[in-house]
DNA sequence: ATATGTGAATTGATTCACAGCG
DNA sequence: CGCTGTGAATCAATTCACATAT
């Protein structure tokens, strides 16, 4: 009983989709760098390590960018998909517990550049209320639902233990945040409007015991 | 031409499904500490926000672990799945560079409760040789090949920027590493018998920017 | 000539319905 | 009688082939 569409798509787009768009990008942004003005589906394909099929069909779900018999862009592209990503502004967000984790996050300078601004920060922990890490101040937990508010916060990191992610969750909700990057080991529930993604380091190291213990067992295709 | 098989599957188990597991290996870990000793399909897929069919499927891809008209016993469940993940046994892994994210992972202390030992660390920076952080010793990035041999390391995590992930990576699978756990925010091509799981939290926050932002452009399902 | 854009075909994953056991 | 296990059906995503535009 899947409750909301957590996994789902907004659109028909397939989610996977989404996530290759942001590689092309990353692709068309060292490309720029590197002074390259055109490029094809092949190029961008090789680069993001996906069939040339690929590209084009994940582009055609949002338009025709290209010019055919010579390819697309570099810059006009790059501009598009983030047009199609939403990061043609600034979104404002928020770190939900500043233990090492948030606090390694609210240090990491790279934020802001990427279309993201860290507008504050929280921790029920009383110690912590008033110090400061990277550009913020940290509050307390009570002080969210108004922060939200005022702030204007849109997205929250929950970077809190496992047993404290629900309620964190349900408080960020309630306060009117409608993106959640989960950092916590576990799912959380949330309202059928609100978006999560996690980022699960644990998650993937036991992906990886699974494929090479897999491996392993069975070295080469065709056992008999 | 996407080479090798990178997102791919060992056998026939699709990779969402390995996922899942994982997240039911975790519900039964918190079923089990919360003394609960049998489960039904019905309540492992709610407590996963998954349908109950998914549940009986993914698990029926490696046998039948349950008992009809009873359901699953919490414990050998347990023990199941962590057979099937490769989690009987602790895994060696290394981390290479010890920028701010090396470090906390370093210092992150549940890691070695849940299967994995951090057995080697490692940076460019010579002024970060000899440092300890957590329960490892900073080594020189060329003495990689060869604690890769005497410390039998089978996993890395690449903690360094972008620039240097890819040579790091063309590194640690010369050295013999068989699987990589990738932070930094970029493809890295590896051999086919690598396996490469990224952990990517700006793809993930740019994912939430990419729904956000629909879900603005169009509120709700039937426009007209 | 060349490389895009796209309907059609294929492959893969999820959902369903119910047969099979306890 | 309840709940698992699973073949069949549906749904979704990827791959392909080629028509189309420059």
């Amino acid at each position: 009983m899947p409750r909301g569409g957590a996994r789902g798509t907004s659109k028909g787009i397939p989610s996977a989709t989404v996530s290759r768009l942001i590689t092309y990008l990353r692709v068309l942004n060292g490309l720029e760098a590197g002074g390259v003005q055109r490029v094809s589906s092949d190029l961008l394909a090789s680069e993001a390590q996906v069939s040339a099929f690929q590209v084009r069909k994940d582009l055609a779900y949002f338009g025709t960018f290209g010019t055919r018999g010579t390819g697309y862009t570099v810059s006009s592209l790059r501009d598009e998909l983030k047009r199609i990503l939403g990061l043609t502004r600034q979104w404002r967000v928020a770190i939900v517990g500043m233990g090492r984790l948030g606090q390694a996050i609210a240090d990491y300078p790279g934020m802001s550049e990427f279309d993201f601004e860290l507008v504050a920060a929280f921790d029920v922990d009383q110690r912590k209320v008033g110090r400061g890490y990277g550009t913020v101040l940290v509050r307390s937990l009570d002080e969210l639902p108004a922060a939200v508010d005022e702030l204007d916060i849109e997205i929250a990191f929950l970077t809190v233990p496992v047993k404290a992610a629900q309620v964190a969750a349900d408080a960020v909700t309630k306060a009117g945040v409608k993106g959640i990057l989960n950092f916590a080991p576990t799912v959380v529930s949330v309202p059928a409007d609100v978006r999560v993604e996690n980022v699960d380091f644990l998650a993937a190291l036991k992906r990886l015991s699974y494929f090479l213990h897999e491996d392993a067992a069975e070295p080469e295709e065709s056992p008999a």
